[in-house]
This record gives C-alpha cells, structure tokens and sequence, in this order.
RNA sequence: GGCUCCGUAGCUCAAUUGGAUAGAGCAACGCUCUUCUAAAGCGUAGGUUACUGGUUCGAACCCAGUCGGAGUCACCA
C-alpha cells in the first residue's frame, strides 16, 4: 500500500527543488489530513520554509500547488489559504485506495521487525478480588498485547501473582479464627470474594482491638510522649496504627508469626495458605474469562521473592552496588537524578526491588525479550525509574527494552476509591451492573441473545475505560459507563451492525465493473481508513491504546452520517451501489478489527 | 518541604506532538422514523485552554513565575 503522506512530501520536495533551487528534507515539511472545513484531502503546511527559500508562506504555496498540480496525476485541485496548501486527490486515486484495501487485507497494520516481546498486567494480590483499578490495567495490557501482535512483534502475556506476604496472612488467620471450616461453596459465594470476606473481617477485628487500646493507660502514654507536633489524639492515632500493628497488636503479632511460619515451611500453613490462594485463583479466573483475557505466563511472588540475589553478588563484586558497614547493600542512583537504594537488608533479606531485578532476568532467561513492558500504576513510577536506572547501571543486556506502561489512578465521582471507606468498585459487580444495562436496553428492543447482550454490555464497559489516555487519571462514573449511546462502545457495535445488516440483504453482489467517482463522503471515509496503519503505529510506539478507540469512534460516526445520507442498496446506479458495498464492507472489517485490538467484540445485530 | 505529573465547555474526554475559526459525547432545548435497524442523524446553546509574563509567522502544547490538585520521598507494594 502507497504511503501518500510520503508521496506527497515527495513531490514537494521535488518541487522546491525545481522551483527554488533548494534542498529541503522530509522533517521540514508537515502534511496533515485537511481540516473538515476546507477543500481538499490534504494539507501541506508552508510556514517552515518560508526563511529558507526567502519568500512568503502564501506564495510558496501557490507555487507548489502549480507544480504538484502538474506533476502528480492523482493531484485532482489544489487551493491555498494563507500558508496552507490544500491538496485534493483525484476520484481514481480515492478507488485505487479502496481496491488496494480490498486486495491487501493488512493494510491496516504497522510493520514491524518481530522482535520479542514481554507484557506484564494484572499482577494482583491475592487476599481479595479485582476491582476497577485493576480492569483499567488489565484493558490496557490486553490492548498493548494485541497492537504489539497486530505490529509484527511476538508477544507474550505474563503476570506476577502477588500470593504470599502480610495481607494473604491476614485473610488466613482471620478465617482459622472466624471461619469455622466454611467454604466459598458452603457459603455460596464467587471464591475470591470469599477470602475477600476474611480479609475484611480481619480489618475489622483489628480495628476493634486498636480502638480497645486507644484506652488503655499504655496507649495514652504513648500519645503523651510523642505529641511534639500539634495532633490531636484522633490524628494521632490514624498515623500511629501501622506502629500499633507492628508493636503491640495481638491480631499482628498472630498475623506476623503466620508469616514466618509460612516462610519456615510449616506444612500446616502451607496447607492453608495453598487452599485459601486456590479459591483466590478460581475466582480470578471466572473473572478472567468474562474480560476475555489470558495469559501466557504466571510468575508466582513465592517462587521468586528470593531471586536477585545473584545479581546483586555480582554487582557488589563489580562495583556496581556497594555494601554498608551494616552489611546492607545499596545501589548509588545520584548520577541518574535519584537516590541510594537499598537492596539488601544487612539480614540478608530481600526488598522488592531485589525481586525485581531478579525476576527481570528470569524472563529474559526464559523469554529472551527483547522489550519487557510493565503495566502498573502511576503511584510506582519511582520505583520503575530506579529499577530501570539500576538494570542500567548493572549493564543487563535487557535494559534499554524496559517500559513502564504506567496510568493514572481510578477515581469516582465521589472521589478516590478508598477499600478503607468501603467505596470499592468490585470488578465482578460492576460488569453484572453493566450487562443488566445492556439486557434492559436490549429487551426493549425485543433482543434477548445473551451472547448479544454480553457483547454490548462488555464493549460499554471496556471503551469507557480504554478511550481514556492511560497516563491520565479518570474519573469513573457507573452511570455514565453503561451509556450505550453517544461516544461508546455499542454506538461503534451499531455502524459495525447497520454495515451487517446491509451486507446480509446484498448477497453475493459483486457486478458492476464500471467505474465510480466517489462522492466527498466517501473520499473522506477512505482517507480515514487509510490513515489507520498510521494511527495504530502511533498507539505502537507510545503504548496508547486511546488513540485506537478514538479513531474507531470518528470512524464510526463518520460512517454513521454516511449510512444517513446515503442509499448503499438502493443506490442511483449499479456502479455506485457496487462501489458502496466493498466500501462499507473495509470499513466494518476495520471497525471489527481496530476493536479487536481493545479487547471489544462485534455483535452481527443488536 | 524536595522531586514528578496534572489543570481544556456545567460534567466526561479529544485536539494528528508548535498549525487554520480549540473539537466530540453527556446533560438542556428544538427537528428528523411507512426508509439498508432511530443504540442513529441534523440544529441551537455552551470556552480569556487555571492565572501572569516570555519565546515566534503562529502557543492548550515550549520557557519562567503564581495559584490549585494528585503521586512520591519506607529495610511497604
């Protein structure tokens, strides 16, 4: 397929070069789809070389108009305003386009060299189940997983399962305490909702002990003694609860002993730790298979807290990390901008950057990726640069292909989701409230498919999240998420749907071989199409997956008005109807498949 | 407080990376179904792009400062 941007920076350089006597490269030049406003398909922005050629932005577009007007067949008019130079393509130019989609079906696609690469997402830990924090980063990594696919790469899709630590110990010790031998089953709950439950009762019994301790003479002295800066005993005791938790709790000292009891192998809590996770697992999965997303790959946290260790002897011995006279071991990132971090406890223990750079080199062992992209939140920025900068420094031959994919934070229209205030979207509740949505908007319509119904439920929820450039915080509303009109995903499902329905009623038509000169909707149709390698190499190259969804939107809307004013059917010959057929047939298959790479399936009617 | 990020219509988001008169959707108000599916289309209204200055042909975007918000500054993840 022609890349025309490129033929059309061509021409104009070939042009400055007859007409001025100049040379000018490619990066001088800005060529932009025209504005809906102006004629034309095109536009060659002029400002830039006014210095260099010594003339003013308008006549130096005049003159090239006149000379790509001559040199250039498929150059149908041009028009200057001010120092743009609006280029409008001829009518075969715009069906060549159209044949050429239909003969290359990957028109569409990026290409790129099949490098190797790695995508981490998800990574939940496993003492409750997914929330909405969580479907933002799993949308985007199975988003990232599929352009990178559809680029040329070879992708592979793992998570780090965070099942082993305090919280875990939390849910345990809370359901050997309170549970009495009930079972997600017996209970009659989603599994991992269910151990969810005991994390939450444990939050509450502490709560209750701290509150109990608040009272006593000991708390008071405490308060007392280190109330230099002006808390109140409110404030004072909301700061102080972690110490608390650590210090004096019964509930965190069983908590604690829990966990050293895990890591000393003790078969009992093994055991339960193994049947709680277990539950966790499978209540992750359901919720898994309803986003529609897999993985290649599951790395364990209690397979791999203890890697990195290696690394960082070696480092050590090459100067690279340097031991405290505590015996703790550090990483000096000052050079970079940031700071000493420790990557060692002078016990010998790890931290979680140890693991890190432990499990990096484990997939790079396994995976050879060439580029390791970690989907996490924006709150771990800091850690990333220094994990990075520290992979760096250790001279990792995997460094450079390291990317944090990070994004903003869920918020609702209330605010921030606090599990502390109990304001949580829980991920499974909030796609039964979108699917009901769908299923009352659909019954209405006297639709009651299932498969349909899921369809649209699911697109709802996925594009209103996946619109959203990743790096910015967003505010969720459950209202507006399960909109099915306007700018969402079902409005997309619908121009994809009306397209089916026409397509269905055609049948095999395929006559009419005479030529057709497209009308303006349908040049700008397929300028749009066309635009969508580019469009898809740019959501490539700065891991965004919004830009995708927001050009399968103006897409769809485009087509929307199309199908308003335009009879594809019942067309005014058979040349336009045959023409109009292959042209809303590319543009469905473009719509299914630019979805696809969201994450959003395609209903046949709705 | 140090560092980082953000601030666009009443609300949720765009703006082809410095380009034309800053665009969509929601909410509001009108209009269009005997039509290839109205989950649609058309129109009206809504803006000093937080503020002030600077850079230049040209700024929401770059620079400086101010105000407001968030994150982080753990031997937490």
């Amino acid at each position: 397929m022609t890349d025309i941007l490129k033929e059309i920076v061509n021409v104009a350089i070939e042009g400055v070069k007859e007409i001025y006597q100049a040379d000018i490269s490619p990066g001088d030049l800005l060529v932009t789809p025209t504005k809906k406003e102006h004629k034309g398909d095109f536009t060659l922005v002029t400002f830039s070389l006014a210095k260099a050629l010594r003339q003013s932005p308008p006549q130096i577009a005049a003159s090239l108009g006149e000379y790509i007007l001559q040199a250039r067949s498929w150059v149908n008019d041009t028009e200057v305003v001010q120092g743009f130079l609006n280029i409008s393509l001829s009518s075969s130019y715009w069906s060549s386009v159209l044949d050429e989609m239909i003969r290359e079906p990957d028109y569409w696609k990026p290409v790129h060299a099949p490098e190797k690469v790695l995508v981490e997402f998800s990574s939940p830990n496993t003492n409750k189940p997914l929330h909405l924090g969580h479907i933002r980063n799993i949308l985007l990594g199975w988003a990232t997983y599929k352009m990178f696919v559809a680029a040329g790469y070879n992708v592979n899709r793992v998570q780090i399962v965070n099942d082993r630590g305090i919280a875990i110990c939390k849910s345990m010790l809370s359901w050997n305490k309170f549970g009495e031998g009930q079972t997600p089953e017996s209970a009659g709950m989603k599994s991992d909702h269910f151990v969810g439950e005991w994390y939450v009762r444990f939050e509450k019994e502490f709560s209750k002990e701290y509150k109990a301790w608040q009272q006593t003479a000991e708390a008071l002295e405490i308060f007392e003694a280190r109330k230099e800066q002006e808390l109140t005993e409110e404030e004072f005791f909301k700061n102080y609860k972690n110490q608390y938790f650590n210090l004096y709790s019964l509930l965190g000292a069983e908590a604690k002993e829990m966990l050293l009891k895990w890591e000393a192998h003790d078969p009992e809590t093994i055991q339960l730790w193994k049947k709680m996770n277990s539950w966790v697992y499978t209540g992750f999965e359901e919720t898994y298979k309803k986003l529609g997303v897999e993985f290649d790959k599951l790395y364990f946290e209690s397979d791999t807290y203890l890697l990195g260790k290696d690394i960082i002897e070696e480092g050590v011995r090459r100067n690279v990390f340097y031991k405290k006279d505590d015996g703790s071991i550090w990483v000096d990132l000052t050079s970079q901008g940031l700071d000493h971090k420790l990557l060692l406890r002078k016990d010998g223990t790890s931290v979680y950057m140890t693991q890190d750079l432990g499990t990096a080199q484990k997939r790079y062992d396994e995976f050879g990726a060439e580029r390791m992209v970690y989907v996490v939140g924006d709150e771990q920025n800091y850690h990333f640069q220094a994990l990075f900068a520290m992979i760096g420094a250790y001279g990792a031959p995997y460094a450079k292909g390291l990317y944090h994919l990070s994004y903003g934070m869920v918020d609702l229209p209330e605010g921030k989701m606090k599990s502390r205030e109990g304001n949580v979207v829980d991920a499974d509740d909030l796609i039964d409230v979108v699917l009901k949505e769908a299923s009352d908007a659909a019954s209405e319509r006297e639709v009651n498919d299932p498969d349909i119904i899921r369809k649209i439920g699911m697109a709802a929820l996925k594009y209103f999240i996946v619109k959203v450039d990743p790096r910015k915080r967003m505010i969720f509303d459950p209202k507006a998420s399960v909109d099915l009109q306007g700018q969402t995903g079902p409005y997309i499902q619908n121009a994809y749907v009306r397209i089916q329905s026409i397509l269905r009623k055609a049948g095999e038509n395929n006559s009419g071989h005479d030529t057709y000169e497209p009308i303006e909707d349908e040049k700008l149709l397929l300028n749009m199409l066309s635009q969508c390698r580019q469009i898809i190499d740019s959501a490539v190259k700065e891991y965004n997956p919004a830009l995708i969804a927001n050009y399968a939107y103006a897409l769809a809307k485009e087509y929307h008005r199309y199908y308003h004013d335009v009879k594809v059917l019942h067309a005014e010959s058979e040349a336009a109807m045959s023409f109009r057929l292959k042209l809303i047939r590319v543009i469905g298959e473009n719509i299914l498949n630019t979805m696809d790479l969201l994450g959003i399936e395609m209903p046949d009617r709705m």
